[in-house]
RNA sequence: GCGCCAUUAGCUCAGUGGAAGAGCAUCUGACUUUUAAUCAGGUGGUCGAAGGUUCGAAUCCUUCAUGGCGCACCA
């Protein structure tokens, strides 16, 4: 043998290389060593650490010279022979270790410093050292005594470059975390923000409730559901679209402020606004109607760009969004007059909605009702204007079949057409995106019977069949009542000026590999 | 569902018809204050998959898979 040859020996035996099974074997060649002196990494239970790793350069003055005890992953590596600097990261940042040779033997025994050197990136080490600053000036930790918590048998994306592959980011998500702080950062920053938004309500007095998730009928929005089958009652149940019909129960039942944060699911294509399985915020407040609801929605979005996310300017994209109140208000109306040049006074039928749809150069679907060709043109000529905070309001009842109607008179009197009936309804755009939904409820419960059983019949709509407990319950009577639905991810992903709803969840929806 | 683009070593990327490459990581050696450490020498590939064209394909063509962006559906 060579004196390569068994020098390679000494290191496990195991293939030398680097593809991906080659850099495995070696790992685990080392954690075999480990065991066999009796070093197993995996048997470590707990690691009392006297400080985080992100706090001895910010705390250096405070620390210098004192012992620390830390734990984190091993992100970079420099030996230099006889001395070696390690960073190790843990939740709250980077440290730099410094590793002597002469004086870890002499602290933790010999053949320490050597098999410190075995240790690879990703590795989880836990250490005790004293706090100092290298000659250039880095606040370290000059290591007495370490000890390997977890040993990685797989290998980290590369320290510069570190994993730009948005497939394998998202697939692996653990990784992306490791290597990209940011996205750590930002599902910090989501999880932070849905808390503060529980502090907010809870502050208010609503009550945080909790509804099934699987139902036997379907509703509360418009949208395509997910089926799934109950063995037990041999029978197919959907996977909720909305949380609203459950809560306006809670409302009926005297809860006069309710919400719940939770998983909604429709089943839809995905997009950089759009995930089949999205959060949803649903509150519902007795007594007070929309105008209420539309302050507290403006409340509570600027409340969690103070407290979490520490800025009222948000890049987003190409915006730059100011989320100063006053938000601004514009009417359904107005805005159709502002940006696709008629009002509803020009829009009271189908062939009007048609013919203005073309004078603005849009493709109008034949078979797109009044209501559907109405939304197209809203869409298409006015969304795209909605950068900056805006609150919509007062729709055409048809767009809205759970708010209330405004009565003729009034209605009258805000210069409404009499032939579009419209109802109290508000919608929040941030970055020409919706991001909350909100109406004075419909209580009536024959009008509400009236207008689900319209959906029904209008197979367009795809709704199968009413809700009849929830029209039960409406006859038991609904106090007035303000409503709002808020989509979670993309209140997220517009005050952390994130473009893409992938990059709010922790686990975006992927097509299944193999 | 449709269109465009992408897929090469563990990671980041070159390579547009003629011998599969680089940097990082990894392995070996040197180096006791480095920080993208440095220096020297190695290892590592089903070029996303399957067909086809060609003397010859990572490269051209077809189909498929996965992802990104846009459209559609939708919040």
């Amino acid at each position: 043998m060579t004196e390569d040859q068994e020098q390679q020996g000494h290191s496990g035996g195991q293939p030398e290389g680097a593809s991906h099974s080659e850099l495995r074997s070696i790992k685990l060649a080392k954690l075999a060593a480990l065991r066999e002196g009796g070093r197993d990494p995996y048997r470590h239970v707990r690691w009392d650490r006297t400080h985080n790793c992100g706090v001895i350069a910010p705390d250096f003055e405070q620390l210098e010279g004192s012992t620390v005890v830390l734990a984190g992953r091993v992100m970079s590596k420099r030996d230099m022979g006889k001395a070696a600097f390690l960073d190790i990261q843990d939740e709250s940042g980077r440290v730099q270790l410094y590793f002597k040779k002469d004086k870890l033997d002499e602290a933790q025994g010999e053949g320490s410093f050597d098999a410190a050197m075995q240790l690879d990136l990703g590795d989880i080490l836990g250490v005790r050292g004293t706090v100092f600053r290298t000659r250039t000036g880095q606040a370290s930790v000059e290591v007495q005594a370490y000890e390997l918590l977890c040993k990685t048998l797989e290998t980290l994306p590369e320290k510069w470059h570190g994993l730009t592959d948005t497939e394998q980011r998202f697939r692996q998500r653990y990784v992306d975390m490791i290597v990209n702080r940011e996205s750590l950062a930002r599902l910090t920053q989501r999880s932070r923000a849905v808390a503060e938004v529980r502090r907010f309500l809870d502050q208010r007095d609503f009550l945080e409730v909790e509804t099934p998730v699987l139902h036997a009928v379907c509703g509360g929005a418009t949208a395509e559901p997910f089926v799934t089958h109950w063995n037990a009652l041999k029978a197919d149940y959907y996977l909720r679209i909305a949380l609203e019909l459950h809560l306006k129960r809670l409302i009926v039942g005297g809860m006069e402020r309710v919400y719940e944060i939770g998983r909604v699911f429709r089943n839809e294509g995905v997009s950089t606004r759009h995930n089949p399985e999205f959060t949803m915020l649903e509150l519902y407040w007795a007594y007070v109607d929309y105008s209420d609801i539309m302050q507290l929605t403006e409340d509570l979005v600027v409340h969690l760009a103070d407290n979490v996310f520490q800025a009222r300017e948000v890049t987003y994209g190409d915006y730059a969004l100011k989320l100063e109140a006053p938000f601004a208000k514009m009417t359904f109306n107005e805005a159709l007059g502002r940006y696709a040049g008629c009002t509803l006074a020009d829009l009271t039928t189908l062939e009007q909605v048609r013919a203005q749809g073309e004078r603005l150069g849009l493709h109008m679907p034949r078979e797109a009702g009044y209501e559907k060709s109405l939304d197209e043109i809203f869409k298409e000529k006015v969304e795209p204007h909605l950068i900056q905070p805006t609150f919509i309001y007062d729709y055409p009842k048809g767009l809205s079949p759970l708010a209330k109607s405004m009565p003729r008179d009034i209605a009258r009197e805000k210069g409404y057409p009499d032939e579009v009936e419209i109802c109290y309804r508000f919608e929040l755009f941030l970055a020409c995106m919706e991001v909350a939904n909100s109406f004075s409820e419909l209580n009536d419960p024959i009008d509400q019977r009236a207008r689900m059983e319209a959906q029904v019949a209008d197979k367009a709509e795809g709704i199968a069949e009413v809700d009849e407990d929830f029209l039960t319950a409406l006859e038991y009577g609904m106090p007035p009542t303000g409503g709002l639905g808020v989509g979670i991810d993309r209140l997220v992903m517009v005050l952390s000026g994130t473009p893409s709803i992938r990059e709010v969840l922790a686990f975006p929806q992927l097509r299944d590999k193999k």
